[in-house]
DNA sequence: TATCTAAAACAGACTAGTTGGTATGTAGTC
DNA sequence: GACTACATACCAACTAGTCTGTTTTAGATA
Protein backbone atom coordinates (compact mmCIF):
# COMPACT_ATOMS: atom_id res chain seq x y z
CA UNK A 1 0.00 0.00 0.00
CA UNK A 2 1.60 3.34 -1.13
CA UNK A 3 1.38 6.35 1.74
CA UNK A 4 0.65 8.98 -0.22
CA UNK A 5 -2.00 6.95 -2.11
CA UNK A 6 -3.46 6.22 0.86
CA UNK A 7 -3.14 9.78 2.28
CA UNK A 8 -5.06 11.30 -0.28
CA UNK A 9 -8.12 8.45 -0.27
CA UNK A 10 -8.27 8.65 3.48
CA UNK A 11 -8.23 12.85 2.79
CA UNK A 12 -11.18 12.43 0.12
CA UNK A 13 -13.00 10.37 2.84
CA UNK A 14 -12.34 12.40 5.55
CA UNK A 15 -13.49 15.88 4.29
CA UNK A 16 -16.65 13.97 2.64
CA UNK A 17 -17.63 13.31 5.99
CA UNK A 18 -16.89 16.72 7.52
CA UNK A 19 -19.10 17.93 4.63
CA UNK A 20 -21.70 15.49 4.85
CA UNK A 21 -22.29 16.03 8.72
CA UNK A 22 -23.42 19.61 7.72
CA UNK A 23 -25.33 19.42 4.48
CA UNK A 24 -26.46 15.47 4.21
CA UNK A 25 -25.18 13.39 1.46
CA UNK A 26 -27.20 14.56 -1.69
CA UNK A 27 -26.45 18.01 -0.55
CA UNK A 28 -22.79 17.60 -1.17
CA UNK A 29 -21.35 17.79 -4.17
CA UNK A 30 -18.03 16.20 -5.74
CA UNK A 31 -16.61 19.54 -6.57
CA UNK A 32 -17.55 20.71 -2.53
CA UNK A 33 -15.17 17.52 -2.04
CA UNK A 34 -12.84 18.69 -4.27
CA UNK A 35 -12.41 22.30 -3.45
CA UNK A 36 -12.13 21.39 0.12
CA UNK A 37 -9.29 19.07 -0.30
CA UNK A 38 -7.82 20.46 -3.23
CA UNK A 39 -7.45 17.38 -5.25
CA UNK A 40 -8.78 17.67 -8.77
CA UNK A 41 -11.28 15.50 -10.55
CA UNK A 42 -8.75 13.41 -12.31
CA UNK A 43 -7.39 11.90 -8.70
CA UNK A 44 -11.00 11.62 -7.03
CA UNK A 45 -12.23 9.16 -9.75
CA UNK A 46 -9.15 7.42 -9.79
CA UNK A 47 -9.94 6.63 -6.28
CA UNK A 48 -13.74 6.38 -6.13
CA UNK A 49 -15.56 5.00 -9.35
CA UNK A 50 -18.64 6.99 -8.49
CA UNK A 51 -20.15 9.23 -6.06
CA UNK A 52 -22.09 6.43 -4.53
CA UNK A 53 -18.68 4.50 -4.15
CA UNK A 54 -17.64 7.48 -2.32
CA UNK A 55 -20.82 6.77 -0.26
CA UNK A 56 -20.54 3.37 0.21
CA UNK A 57 -16.70 3.42 1.27
CA UNK A 58 -17.56 6.35 3.70
CA UNK A 59 -19.96 4.05 5.15
CA UNK A 60 -17.36 1.47 5.79
CA UNK A 61 -14.73 3.25 6.57
CA UNK A 62 -16.21 5.33 9.44
CA UNK A 63 -18.14 2.37 10.74
CA UNK A 64 -14.50 0.20 11.11
CA UNK A 65 -13.35 3.46 13.06
CA UNK A 66 -16.28 3.76 14.70
CA UNK A 67 -16.94 0.18 16.07
CA UNK A 68 -12.86 0.20 16.45
CA UNK A 69 -13.17 2.48 19.40
CA UNK A 70 -16.33 0.97 21.04
CA UNK A 71 -14.37 -2.52 21.06
CA UNK A 72 -11.42 -0.50 22.79
CA UNK A 73 -13.41 1.57 25.13
CA UNK A 74 -15.35 -1.81 25.83
CA UNK A 75 -11.90 -4.09 26.21
CA UNK A 76 -10.75 -1.41 28.25
CA UNK A 77 -13.56 -1.74 31.18
CA UNK A 78 -13.48 -5.33 31.02
CA UNK A 79 -9.47 -5.26 32.05
CA UNK A 80 -10.46 -2.89 34.81
CA UNK A 81 -13.27 -4.26 36.31
CA UNK A 82 -14.88 -8.29 37.18
CA UNK A 83 -18.30 -7.04 37.68
CA UNK A 84 -20.25 -6.78 34.58
CA UNK A 85 -22.32 -3.85 36.03
CA UNK A 86 -19.01 -2.27 37.11
CA UNK A 87 -17.96 -3.10 33.22
CA UNK A 88 -20.45 -1.03 32.17
CA UNK A 89 -20.24 1.95 34.19
CA UNK A 90 -16.92 2.40 33.16
CA UNK A 91 -17.56 1.87 29.43
CA UNK A 92 -20.46 4.34 29.41
CA UNK A 93 -18.49 7.17 31.57
CA UNK A 94 -15.67 6.58 29.02
CA UNK A 95 -17.86 7.26 26.19
CA UNK A 96 -19.06 9.92 27.85
CA UNK A 97 -15.67 11.57 27.97
CA UNK A 98 -15.15 10.69 24.33
CA UNK A 99 -18.69 12.53 23.59
CA UNK A 100 -17.36 15.66 25.60
CA UNK A 101 -13.77 15.56 24.26
CA UNK A 102 -13.83 18.48 21.95
CA UNK A 103 -10.85 17.10 19.54
CA UNK A 104 -13.07 14.91 17.86
CA UNK A 105 -15.74 17.13 15.77
CA UNK A 106 -17.82 16.15 13.00
CA UNK A 107 -20.69 15.96 15.97
CA UNK A 108 -23.12 13.58 14.66
CA UNK A 109 -24.00 10.10 13.29
CA UNK A 110 -23.37 8.72 10.26
CA UNK A 111 -25.60 6.11 10.49
CA UNK A 112 -28.30 8.48 11.35
CA UNK A 113 -27.74 10.53 8.63
CA UNK A 114 -27.91 7.99 6.34
CA UNK A 115 -31.33 6.67 7.45
CA UNK A 116 -32.77 10.22 6.55
CA UNK A 117 -31.22 9.68 2.85
CA UNK A 118 -31.48 5.79 2.36
CA UNK A 119 -33.33 6.39 -1.28
CA UNK A 120 -30.69 7.41 -2.75
CA UNK A 121 -28.22 5.10 -2.01
CA UNK A 122 -27.90 0.76 -2.73
CA UNK A 123 -29.30 -1.40 -0.72
CA UNK A 124 -26.24 -2.73 0.13
CA UNK A 125 -25.32 0.58 2.08
CA UNK A 126 -28.99 0.25 3.71
CA UNK A 127 -27.76 -3.53 4.61
CA UNK A 128 -24.19 -2.84 6.08
CA UNK A 129 -25.62 0.33 8.17
CA UNK A 130 -28.87 -2.15 9.48
CA UNK A 131 -25.90 -4.73 10.19
CA UNK A 132 -23.29 -2.56 11.81
CA UNK A 133 -26.50 -1.37 14.11
CA UNK A 134 -27.00 -4.63 14.84
CA UNK A 135 -23.45 -5.80 15.41
CA UNK A 136 -23.13 -2.35 17.38
CA UNK A 137 -26.36 -3.28 19.55
CA UNK A 138 -25.33 -7.01 20.04
CA UNK A 139 -22.00 -5.75 21.75
CA UNK A 140 -24.04 -4.39 24.57
CA UNK A 141 -27.10 -7.46 24.65
CA UNK A 142 -23.94 -9.63 25.72
CA UNK A 143 -22.88 -7.30 28.70
CA UNK A 144 -26.24 -6.53 29.66
CA UNK A 145 -27.17 -10.59 29.47
CA UNK A 146 -24.49 -11.07 32.28
CA UNK A 147 -25.93 -8.61 34.58
CA UNK A 148 -29.27 -9.98 34.21
CA UNK A 149 -28.22 -12.74 34.83
CA UNK A 150 -26.35 -11.57 37.91
CA UNK A 151 -28.11 -9.17 39.55
CA UNK A 152 -32.47 -9.46 39.21
CA UNK A 153 -33.68 -6.45 37.79
CA UNK A 154 -36.19 -4.27 39.11
CA UNK A 155 -37.92 -4.21 36.30
CA UNK A 156 -39.28 -7.12 34.18
CA UNK A 157 -36.46 -5.56 30.99
CA UNK A 158 -34.63 -8.07 28.74
CA UNK A 159 -30.68 -7.06 27.30
CA UNK A 160 -32.18 -6.42 23.68
CA UNK A 161 -34.42 -3.45 24.96
CA UNK A 162 -31.83 -1.83 27.08
CA UNK A 163 -28.98 -2.35 24.77
CA UNK A 164 -31.50 -0.51 22.42
CA UNK A 165 -32.61 2.20 24.75
CA UNK A 166 -29.00 2.83 24.80
CA UNK A 167 -27.90 3.15 20.88
CA UNK A 168 -31.47 5.82 21.06
CA UNK A 169 -30.52 7.84 23.75
CA UNK A 170 -27.24 8.39 22.07
CA UNK A 171 -28.61 8.94 18.68
CA UNK A 172 -31.23 11.48 19.98
CA UNK A 173 -28.62 13.06 22.47
CA UNK A 174 -26.40 13.89 19.14
CA UNK A 175 -29.42 15.28 17.53
CA UNK A 176 -30.73 17.35 20.40
CA UNK A 177 -26.73 18.80 20.24
CA UNK A 178 -26.99 19.46 16.97
CA UNK A 179 -30.07 21.49 17.21
CA UNK A 180 -29.17 23.55 19.65
CA UNK A 181 -25.63 23.61 18.93
CA UNK A 182 -25.00 22.42 22.53
CA UNK A 183 -22.36 20.15 23.07
CA UNK A 184 -22.61 18.21 26.12
CA UNK A 185 -26.04 16.72 25.60
CA UNK A 186 -25.61 13.41 24.19
CA UNK A 187 -23.30 13.07 27.38
CA UNK A 188 -25.82 13.69 29.57
CA UNK A 189 -28.41 11.08 27.75
CA UNK A 190 -25.95 8.53 28.82
CA UNK A 191 -25.26 9.85 32.09
CA UNK A 192 -29.39 9.36 32.62
CA UNK A 193 -29.48 6.15 31.56
CA UNK A 194 -26.49 4.84 34.53
CA UNK A 195 -29.02 6.35 36.58
CA UNK A 196 -31.14 4.20 35.19
CA UNK A 197 -29.09 1.26 35.09
CA UNK A 198 -28.58 1.93 38.92
CA UNK A 199 -32.30 1.90 39.77
CA UNK A 200 -32.44 -1.28 37.83
CA UNK A 201 -29.83 -3.03 39.59
CA UNK A 202 -30.51 -2.18 43.30
CA UNK A 203 -29.03 -5.62 44.61
CA UNK A 204 -25.38 -4.74 42.67
CA UNK A 205 -22.75 -3.85 44.91
CA UNK A 206 -22.43 0.23 45.86
CA UNK A 207 -19.98 2.54 43.86
CA UNK A 208 -18.28 5.31 45.55
CA UNK A 209 -19.18 7.76 42.79
CA UNK A 210 -22.77 8.69 41.79
CA UNK B 1 -58.56 31.52 1.91
CA UNK B 2 -60.13 29.86 -0.93
CA UNK B 3 -60.26 25.81 -0.46
CA UNK B 4 -58.86 25.05 -3.87
CA UNK B 5 -55.79 26.95 -3.43
CA UNK B 6 -55.45 25.74 0.38
CA UNK B 7 -55.73 22.18 -1.07
CA UNK B 8 -52.93 22.55 -3.90
CA UNK B 9 -50.88 24.04 -1.21
CA UNK B 10 -51.07 22.00 1.04
CA UNK B 11 -50.85 19.24 -1.25
CA UNK B 12 -47.44 20.37 -2.00
CA UNK B 13 -46.53 20.23 1.39
CA UNK B 14 -47.67 16.67 1.76
CA UNK B 15 -45.96 15.64 -1.02
CA UNK B 16 -43.00 17.13 -0.26
CA UNK B 17 -42.73 15.79 3.61
CA UNK B 18 -43.00 12.29 2.32
CA UNK B 19 -40.43 12.40 0.02
CA UNK B 20 -38.03 14.58 2.27
CA UNK B 21 -38.82 11.59 4.87
CA UNK B 22 -37.03 9.18 2.15
CA UNK B 23 -34.24 11.18 0.58
CA UNK B 24 -33.53 14.00 2.33
CA UNK B 25 -34.40 17.90 1.53
CA UNK B 26 -31.59 18.66 -0.80
CA UNK B 27 -32.27 15.27 -2.33
CA UNK B 28 -35.68 15.99 -2.76
CA UNK B 29 -35.95 18.02 -6.61
CA UNK B 30 -38.98 20.32 -7.27
CA UNK B 31 -39.57 17.78 -9.73
CA UNK B 32 -40.03 15.12 -8.23
CA UNK B 33 -42.90 17.09 -6.29
CA UNK B 34 -44.34 17.89 -9.12
CA UNK B 35 -44.53 14.22 -10.41
CA UNK B 36 -45.93 12.96 -7.27
CA UNK B 37 -48.66 15.92 -7.51
CA UNK B 38 -49.43 16.52 -11.13
CA UNK B 39 -48.65 19.95 -10.16
CA UNK B 40 -47.00 22.29 -12.44
CA UNK B 41 -43.71 24.37 -12.32
CA UNK B 42 -45.75 27.26 -12.62
CA UNK B 43 -48.12 26.62 -9.74
CA UNK B 44 -45.61 25.29 -7.43
CA UNK B 45 -43.94 28.88 -7.60
CA UNK B 46 -46.99 30.42 -7.22
CA UNK B 47 -47.22 28.96 -4.16
CA UNK B 48 -43.57 29.33 -3.21
CA UNK B 49 -41.21 31.59 -4.13
CA UNK B 50 -38.14 29.05 -3.77
CA UNK B 51 -36.90 26.08 -2.64
CA UNK B 52 -35.82 27.28 0.40
CA UNK B 53 -39.12 28.94 1.10
CA UNK B 54 -40.65 25.46 0.52
CA UNK B 55 -38.64 23.82 3.35
CA UNK B 56 -39.21 26.95 5.59
CA UNK B 57 -43.07 26.66 5.15
CA UNK B 58 -42.67 22.89 5.48
CA UNK B 59 -41.12 22.82 8.85
CA UNK B 60 -43.26 25.29 9.75
CA UNK B 61 -46.54 23.36 8.98
CA UNK B 62 -44.95 20.54 10.24
CA UNK B 63 -44.10 22.12 13.26
CA UNK B 64 -47.76 23.30 13.97
CA UNK B 65 -49.54 20.01 13.64
CA UNK B 66 -46.72 18.19 15.81
CA UNK B 67 -47.37 20.91 18.16
CA UNK B 68 -50.98 20.73 18.31
CA UNK B 69 -51.01 16.58 18.34
CA UNK B 70 -48.76 16.79 21.65
CA UNK B 71 -50.99 19.46 23.40
CA UNK B 72 -53.80 17.25 22.43
CA UNK B 73 -52.55 14.31 24.07
CA UNK B 74 -51.25 16.29 27.46
CA UNK B 75 -55.04 17.69 27.60
CA UNK B 76 -56.20 14.86 27.39
CA UNK B 77 -53.80 13.58 30.14
CA UNK B 78 -54.71 16.33 32.56
CA UNK B 79 -58.46 16.02 32.26
CA UNK B 80 -57.97 12.00 32.93
CA UNK B 81 -56.09 12.32 36.15
CA UNK B 82 -55.21 14.81 39.14
CA UNK B 83 -51.81 13.01 39.99
CA UNK B 84 -49.29 14.76 37.68
CA UNK B 85 -46.99 11.48 37.32
CA UNK B 86 -50.33 9.60 36.31
CA UNK B 87 -50.95 12.34 33.65
CA UNK B 88 -47.30 12.01 32.50
CA UNK B 89 -47.50 8.22 32.17
CA UNK B 90 -50.90 8.26 30.51
CA UNK B 91 -49.37 11.16 27.94
CA UNK B 92 -46.11 8.36 27.11
CA UNK B 93 -48.80 5.47 26.56
CA UNK B 94 -50.96 7.19 24.13
CA UNK B 95 -48.33 8.41 22.72
CA UNK B 96 -46.81 5.48 22.05
CA UNK B 97 -50.38 4.30 20.71
CA UNK B 98 -49.64 7.23 18.04
CA UNK B 99 -46.48 5.69 17.03
CA UNK B 100 -47.59 2.37 16.68
CA UNK B 101 -51.00 3.77 14.65
CA UNK B 102 -49.58 2.29 10.81
CA UNK B 103 -52.56 4.91 10.09
CA UNK B 104 -49.67 7.70 10.28
CA UNK B 105 -46.55 7.00 8.11
CA UNK B 106 -44.00 9.73 7.40
CA UNK B 107 -42.07 7.86 10.49
CA UNK B 108 -39.72 10.01 11.69
CA UNK B 109 -38.55 12.93 12.60
CA UNK B 110 -38.09 16.45 10.75
CA UNK B 111 -36.36 18.48 12.87
CA UNK B 112 -33.67 15.43 12.99
CA UNK B 113 -33.74 15.40 9.33
CA UNK B 114 -33.47 18.96 9.40
CA UNK B 115 -30.20 18.96 11.68
CA UNK B 116 -28.42 16.89 9.50
CA UNK B 117 -28.71 19.20 6.66
CA UNK B 118 -28.74 22.47 8.03
CA UNK B 119 -26.00 24.09 6.08
CA UNK B 120 -28.06 24.29 3.00
CA UNK B 121 -30.93 26.53 4.71
CA UNK B 122 -31.77 29.90 5.77
CA UNK B 123 -30.68 31.23 9.17
CA UNK B 124 -33.95 31.75 10.12
CA UNK B 125 -35.39 28.11 10.00
CA UNK B 126 -32.42 26.78 12.35
CA UNK B 127 -33.53 29.34 14.44
CA UNK B 128 -36.93 28.08 13.90
CA UNK B 129 -36.55 24.42 14.60
CA UNK B 130 -34.34 25.14 17.95
CA UNK B 131 -37.04 27.21 18.92
CA UNK B 132 -39.77 24.66 18.76
CA UNK B 133 -37.36 21.78 20.22
CA UNK B 134 -37.69 24.50 23.06
CA UNK B 135 -41.10 24.97 23.05
CA UNK B 136 -41.60 21.09 22.91
CA UNK B 137 -39.20 20.56 25.70
CA UNK B 138 -40.09 22.98 28.15
CA UNK B 139 -44.14 21.55 28.05
CA UNK B 140 -42.41 18.50 29.19
CA UNK B 141 -40.52 20.16 32.23
CA UNK B 142 -43.49 21.57 33.10
CA UNK B 143 -45.11 18.55 34.17
CA UNK B 144 -41.97 16.82 35.07
CA UNK B 145 -41.24 19.72 37.57
CA UNK B 146 -44.95 18.90 39.10
CA UNK B 147 -43.97 15.30 39.53
CA UNK B 148 -40.49 15.98 41.45
CA UNK B 149 -42.52 18.70 43.86
CA UNK B 150 -44.63 16.45 44.61
CA UNK B 151 -42.35 12.73 44.76
CA UNK B 152 -39.09 12.94 46.31
CA UNK B 153 -37.04 11.36 42.79
CA UNK B 154 -34.64 7.99 44.01
CA UNK B 155 -31.51 10.01 42.10
CA UNK B 156 -30.98 14.12 41.78
CA UNK B 157 -32.44 14.42 38.23
CA UNK B 158 -34.31 17.73 37.09
CA UNK B 159 -36.83 18.51 35.18
CA UNK B 160 -34.79 19.34 32.57
CA UNK B 161 -33.07 16.59 32.45
CA UNK B 162 -35.84 14.16 32.13
CA UNK B 163 -37.62 16.27 29.60
CA UNK B 164 -34.23 16.00 27.68
CA UNK B 165 -34.24 12.54 27.79
CA UNK B 166 -37.65 11.79 26.47
CA UNK B 167 -36.85 14.09 23.51
CA UNK B 168 -33.63 12.27 22.78
CA UNK B 169 -35.35 8.76 23.41
CA UNK B 170 -37.90 9.02 21.37
CA UNK B 171 -35.40 10.74 18.60
CA UNK B 172 -32.99 7.80 18.69
CA UNK B 173 -35.99 5.08 18.36
CA UNK B 174 -37.62 6.79 15.34
CA UNK B 175 -33.81 6.20 13.85
CA UNK B 176 -33.64 2.75 14.76
CA UNK B 177 -36.83 2.27 13.80
CA UNK B 178 -35.67 4.14 9.97
CA UNK B 179 -32.38 1.97 10.04
CA UNK B 180 -33.93 -1.50 10.75
CA UNK B 181 -36.97 -0.83 9.02
CA UNK B 182 -39.21 -2.29 11.88
CA UNK B 183 -42.10 -0.31 13.43
CA UNK B 184 -42.38 -0.23 16.96
CA UNK B 185 -38.88 0.52 18.24
CA UNK B 186 -39.80 4.45 18.96
CA UNK B 187 -42.58 3.24 21.16
CA UNK B 188 -40.53 0.69 22.94
CA UNK B 189 -37.80 3.47 24.00
CA UNK B 190 -40.91 5.44 25.35
CA UNK B 191 -42.04 2.36 27.35
CA UNK B 192 -38.25 2.17 28.42
CA UNK B 193 -38.32 5.26 29.52
CA UNK B 194 -41.83 4.80 31.38
CA UNK B 195 -39.76 2.22 33.70
CA UNK B 196 -37.36 4.58 34.08
CA UNK B 197 -39.81 7.22 35.72
CA UNK B 198 -41.41 4.59 37.75
CA UNK B 199 -38.45 3.82 39.49
CA UNK B 200 -37.50 7.33 39.96
CA UNK B 201 -40.21 8.19 41.90
CA UNK B 202 -41.22 5.00 44.18
CA UNK B 203 -43.59 7.09 46.44
CA UNK B 204 -46.19 7.92 43.83
CA UNK B 205 -49.36 5.68 44.17
CA UNK B 206 -49.05 2.39 42.89
CA UNK B 207 -50.71 1.90 39.11
CA UNK B 208 -52.81 -1.14 37.68
CA UNK B 209 -50.98 -1.83 34.64
CA UNK B 210 -47.18 -2.42 34.61
C1' DT C 1 24.42 3.28 -9.03
C1' DA C 2 22.23 4.71 -13.18
C1' DT C 3 18.70 3.60 -16.45
C1' DC C 4 14.58 1.71 -18.21
C1' DT C 5 9.63 0.45 -17.72
C1' DA C 6 5.13 -0.22 -16.40
C1' DA C 7 1.80 0.72 -13.50
C1' DA C 8 -0.11 3.86 -10.06
C1' DA C 9 -1.52 8.48 -9.04
C1' DC C 10 -2.89 12.54 -10.59
C1' DA C 11 -4.34 16.91 -13.80
C1' DG C 12 -7.80 19.38 -16.27
C1' DA C 13 -10.75 20.27 -20.26
C1' DC C 14 -15.07 18.67 -21.82
C1' DT C 15 -20.08 16.96 -21.98
C1' DA C 16 -24.80 15.36 -21.45
C1' DG C 17 -28.26 15.61 -18.39
C1' DT C 18 -30.44 17.83 -14.43
C1' DT C 19 -31.85 21.64 -11.39
C1' DG C 20 -33.88 25.73 -9.60
C1' DG C 21 -35.95 29.45 -11.38
C1' DT C 22 -38.25 32.83 -14.96
C1' DA C 23 -41.19 34.81 -18.54
C1' DT C 24 -45.31 34.91 -20.49
C1' DG C 25 -49.74 33.57 -21.13
C1' DT C 26 -54.53 31.91 -19.82
C1' DA C 27 -58.94 30.19 -17.42
C1' DG C 28 -61.99 31.15 -13.84
C1' DT C 29 -64.37 34.43 -10.59
C1' DC C 30 -65.75 38.14 -7.55
C1' DG D 1 -61.34 43.91 -15.46
C1' DA D 2 -58.41 43.02 -11.80
C1' DC D 3 -56.93 39.34 -9.10
C1' DT D 4 -56.24 34.46 -7.98
C1' DA D 5 -54.60 30.19 -9.52
C1' DC D 6 -52.69 27.89 -12.55
C1' DA D 7 -49.99 26.15 -17.42
C1' DT D 8 -45.87 25.82 -20.55
C1' DA D 9 -41.73 26.82 -22.79
C1' DC D 10 -37.43 28.16 -21.83
C1' DC D 11 -32.66 29.07 -19.71
C1' DA D 12 -28.36 29.58 -17.15
C1' DA D 13 -25.89 27.25 -13.74
C1' DC D 14 -24.54 23.22 -11.89
C1' DT D 15 -23.51 18.10 -11.48
C1' DA D 16 -21.73 13.58 -12.09
C1' DG D 17 -18.93 11.45 -14.89
C1' DT D 18 -15.49 10.86 -19.17
C1' DC D 19 -11.43 11.33 -21.94
C1' DT D 20 -6.95 12.18 -22.84
C1' DG D 21 -3.24 13.15 -21.21
C1' DT D 22 1.09 13.97 -17.58
C1' DT D 23 3.80 13.04 -13.49
C1' DT D 24 5.38 10.03 -9.78
C1' DT D 25 6.79 5.80 -7.86
C1' DA D 26 8.58 0.91 -7.47
C1' DG D 27 11.00 -2.47 -9.15
C1' DA D 28 13.73 -4.92 -12.66
C1' DT D 29 18.01 -4.94 -15.34
C1' DA D 30 22.61 -4.16 -16.49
Amino acid sequence: MPSKAETTHERLLAATKKLVMSKGFAGTTIDDVLKETGVTKGAFFYHFKSKADLADQLMRWYAENDMKMFRTLLAEAEAAHDDPLEQLLKFLQDFEAYLLDPENPPRGCMYALYTYEDDHFENSVKDFVAETLRTWTAMYIRKFQEVIDRYPPARDVTAKRLAEMFVAVVEGGLILERAHGNRGMAARQSEQFRNYLELLFPTAPKREAA
